[in-house]
RNA sequence: GUGGUUGUAGCUCAGCUGGUUAGAGCGCUAGAUUGUGGUUCUAGAGGUCGCCGGUUCGAAACCGGUCUUCCACCCCA
């Protein structure tokens, strides 16, 4: 007896209407890519263990990952190393491959590698897989797609306002009205740290300021404590935990408190320009809202920080992110080329979407049309028939097989066609066909000569 | 990586403190209906109870391991 066949656990398959759903997506957001001037380009599944191991910290190395090496591995590693039965070390003797772990360091490597041929700034996007060995939970997967668009070779903060306006003209295409653009800068975080004190401490104090709306207050003072923050620093912080107000007003609050930072009021200018820009341009649906709060990663960033919120309502993470990074080359070779950049929570917001119903209802009509197969000499009449249709652009077939007239009708129903074509002896004799509505039920009779007609009623309904 | 949770028919789930041949709804197949689907009625097919091992006269149920699901933490999209 054959074993139930399964999949790894934290991947997923996608059937017909899922993938309909997910290309709908992909379709949308590159064609704002596009008009906003962005080139895509592709990078291999897997890099060489180098260019990512050590790039994402300690958590993410453990996250990679790895491809073990062909051929007779084993025999390679010294008894020593092997006998250690250390991971860290055994690891990059039997593995020299990983699968990617997100698309910004292979985007890195990618600009290092091509400098020559390319113009800056560049302005790329990509939409491709990528692997984490994660545990998984609701919206979080082993292989998910990563969706970014980066700007690189340019340090104007015009790249970050019109990053804003791709966020929300995505999103309102995709009818996830009312998101929120949550922006902060990483400056200002420093300046912060600088200012009470724990400019040592910066990671810990951010990483727990992070948890605020999530944790409360409180937990967040005690986890501060926790890392070794002074009670001093984090009373000198205590304004942050109830900044509140519009973006102008919380602005005004860090200007005061950071004026003692250089650092930091170079963030608050930084903040200042793109929400005054922002204002003055618009938005059509979305919110940006400052939220000293947002820290994200931080491994690479270096000015504004990005994060979108679902609308309210849905119990999901955030569904894009991004930001400024000043020296992600670096890490490669290649000094001072400046990075912005976003990335789009595909999976995430296919979720999102599904729990809202914003999909349109049509979006998995994958045949409009269905012949009804009566027996050879109608098939042939009725394939002519489907061939000038498809010739006009529709989705049409012809049911293979001349099986029961009910089976066909059902299969017809169970695939949600819209029209039927009856096309048997008694059409055939006087050359014509019945065109059936399948919401309504209402038949019509039709010269075959006359195919634009059929066109014409299967287009308008 | 830590702690918890889940797994029974194609799908959603019942199944009592261990006790005959493991059930329902939906779906599927066939018929009522020899040129008409979505409604109705009738009949039928379909399950080594996630997998491996243990306890027991007897396990879907109890125990151990393992895989998977979902959740919290860590971290993150």
């Amino acid at each position: 007896m054959a074993q139930k066949p399964s999949i790894p656990k934290g991947t997923r398959d996608f059937s017909p209407s899922e993938v309909q759903k997910r290309t709908y997506i992909f379709d949308i957001v590159k064609k704002h890519f596009q008009t906003f001037g962005f080139q895509p380009i592709e990078t291999p599944s897997f890099e060489n263990s180098e260019t990512l191991m050590g790039k994402y910290g300690d958590e993410g190395d453990r996250l990679i990952f790895k491809i073990l090496n062909s051929g007779d591995f084993l025999n390679k590693v010294d008894d020593a190393t092997y006998t250690t039965k250390n991971a860290s070390l055994l690891t990059p003797k039997i593995s020299e491959k990983a699968l990617r772990y997100d698309l910004t360091v292979p985007f890195a490597r990618y600009v290092v590698m091509h400098q020559n041929d390319i113009d800056f700034p560049f302005k790329r996007y990509q939409i491709q897989p990528v692997w984490r060995a994660d545990r998984p939970q609701k919206g979080r997967f082993r292989e998910f797609y990563q969706c970014d668009a980066d700007v690189v070779g340019s340090q104007s903060l015009l790249q970050e306002v019109e990053l804003v306006q791709l966020y929300d003209v995505v999103f309102t295409s995709l009818g996830l009205t009312g998101s929120t653009i949550k922006l902060n800068n990483r400056k200002v975080l420093a300046g912060i740290a600088e200012v009470i004190g724990a400019g040592d401490r910066l990671v810990d104090f951010t990483v727990a300021l992070d948890k605020l709306d999530k944790i409360g207050e409180e937990k967040v003072k005690q986890e501060m404590m926790a890392k070794g923050i002074s009670e001093a620093a984090i009373e000198k912080a205590s304004p942050l935990f109830s900044l509140s107000g519009s973006n102008a007003e919380q602005l005004r609050a860090l200007q005061h408190m950071l004026s003692a930072s250089e650092t930091g009021t170079k963030g608050v200018e930084e903040l200042s320009f793109i929400v005054k820009s922002i204002e003055a341009l618009g938005l059509q649906s979305a919110r940006l809202a400052i939220d000293v709060t947002l820290a994200r990663g931080l491994n690479y960033y270096t000015g504004a920080i990005f994060e979108v919120s679902a609308p309210e309502g849905v119990r999901m993470g955030s569904i894009g992110g991004g930001g400024r990074y000043d020296d992600l080359t670096g890490i490669f070779g290649l000094k001072d080329v400046s990075g912005v950049g976003i990335s789009f929570g595909l999976d995430r917001i296919y979720l999102v979407m599904e729990e809202l119903g914003l999909f349109p209802e049509a979006i998995d009509r994958s045949l409009e049309v269905l012949c009804i197969n009566f027996g050879e000499t109608e098939a042939m009449a009725a394939l002519k028939l489907v061939t000038s249709l498809r010739a006009a652009g529709i989705k049409a077939d012809l049911y293979p097989s001349a099986a029961k007239m009910q089976k066909q009708m059902k299969y017809a129903n169970n695939r949600n066609v819209p029209f039927v074509i009856l096309l048997g002896e008694k059409e055939l004799a006087d050359g014509s066909c019945v065109l059936k509505n399948m919401a309504n039920g209402d038949q019509k009779m039709i010269k075959l000569s006359k195919a634009d007609v059929i066109v014409q009623e299967i287009t308008s309904a």
